[in-house]
DNA sequence: TTCTTAGCAATCATTTTCAATCATAAAAAT
DNA sequence: ATTTTTATGATTGAAAATGATTGCTAAGAA
């Protein structure tokens, strides 16, 4: 195996887990301790992991370990380093003293982790964003009303009379679980209100999605792609894919990619 | 198992449970006792928990602080056990399907720990109750809409449409900070707001108060004596004052002490 | 109070991990 | 074809982590 791949699967082997110990990688990739350790090394001096005693961590660990929610904790995991891309560029989109609205979603939730050290106004119907902010940034947090939901993390309400009507936010982030033709998908119909509610409060719509999203489909329309200002996906997004979004109109931004190639 | 990954399950324990001993994480991490102790004061040396004799807790305000042994003036000590007593006496007045309403102040903070094990709907618009609701307990959980403040950890919203509105409970217990003849009292104009906007959504209002409170005032008044149902109170309170109380027709329930004389 | 037990820090032996070194094999350059 | 460079694997002494033991202290019970 060539050492290039080495270094690309010991990356994704990071990524997908919070720490990964040397002996994991020799029986993964079938290579001595000697040069896993000098693989290990030449990363770390690349600044693309961290390097622990008896292995190595992402650069980015789990930031809140103690989330409640299973399905929550498990879809953060998948696609994680395409995800932390995606959530990177998002935070580059914001200038400090703005007021934007971030949803639901794995991706929208990794936004928080670049905004710790900005000063912008957030308005979040994601629990576990608000709790990250309020408790790691100085930016201030403001939530909608509503009922509390476990599983996805959010703050849900049945009634138009949210308390979100008097925000105004000039970008929305979120994510979803499918993107086609036909718009930006959603499971849960409940999700689905909350959502569109808080776009009606932001001048512009940005969504987040990992490649994948493109292929997922899912049952409820939250809006459709020429309502959309902009895309933010990563890398792995087929041209097929990109020539629709960019027929709709909307702006396509593709992270770059962090990792080795 | 690798010293990271030990790390990170101990700070998942510690953030899940109120207060977590050596053994029961020798038990979970399968390491020797040594090797625990010193990841705990690792860990706390990192700042990332609290050390207690026999374990571990959260550095986060934990709701059942352990009275043993802690550097706290003894009267703050007393004030805490009064507080919890006042807090078991609130838990106890509700019942499992009830819809309730929690307001701040740190008396109230304390029902959420003697709810853990109960089925109630809570609305409330302290964001640790709901966080440690949410996390610790299976009482669903309704939020106001509003900014969230920091040092307050509240909720509040200067709108009236916050989303309460369409809440409805039949009991509301919340905090002050003092009690006098002219009335339940607070400092902050915006605290006063939200509490007497979530007053009006309950059929009783229960306040939450050891006896200290009696001897405090502030600067506005959130609502009279005689608008109370229930005033719950520790042994401390003063025979005049629990006259004046019963004066004005509000039920005063004093907690059983629990503190071994 | 005094006694008993549990918790804790310090110590030491053992095991694991690590970086440096060397030798070999493969690849590249001459 | 030969030399040079590079990558890999094995070895080794040092450093670090771990687990067991011990003596001490504090908490709780009698």
């Amino acid at each position: 195996m060539h050492e290039r791949e080495r270094h690309r699967i010991i990356l994704v082997e990071v990524s997908e887990k919070p720490v990964v110990t040397i002996a994991q990688l020799v029986e993964r990739l079938g290579a001595s301790e000697a040069t896993i350790r000098r693989d290990v090394n030449f990363l770390h001096d690349a600044g693309k992991l961290n390097k622990v005693r008896g292995g190595a961590e992402s650069l980015h660990p789990p930031i809140s370990t103690n989330l409640v929610g299973r399905p929550f904790a498990i879809s953060q995991t998948i696609n994680a380093q395409a995800k932390r891309e995606v959530a990177k560029a998002a935070a580059a989109m914001c200038e400090d003293g703005e007021s934007i609205i971030i949803g639901g979603g794995s991706t929208a939730y990794m936004m928080a982790e670049y905004l710790k050290n900005r000063q912008i106004h957030v308005m979040t119907n994601s629990f576990v964003i608000a709790e990250y902010l309020l408790k790691n940034s100085k930016c201030s947090v403001t939530l909608p009303a509503g009922k509390l939901y476990r599983e996805q993390n959010l703050i849900l309400s049945p009634f138009p009379e949210d308390g979100s009507a008097n925000f105004y936010a000039s970008k929305m982030f979120f994510g979803a679980q499918g993107v086609g033709k036909l718009g930006v998908m959603e499971t849960d119909p409940q999700i689905v209100q909350g959502t569109t509610r808080l776009l009606q409060r932001a001048e512009q719509r940005v969504l987040l999605v990992d490649s994948s999203k493109f292929a997922q489909r899912s049952s409820m329309i939250i809006c459709e792609l020429s309502e959309l200002d902009t895309v933010i996906t990563d890398q792995g997004i087929e041209p097929k894919m990109q020539k629709m979004l960019e027929a709709t109109g909307c702006r396509l931004v593709i992270a770059p990619s962090t990792q080795v190639q």
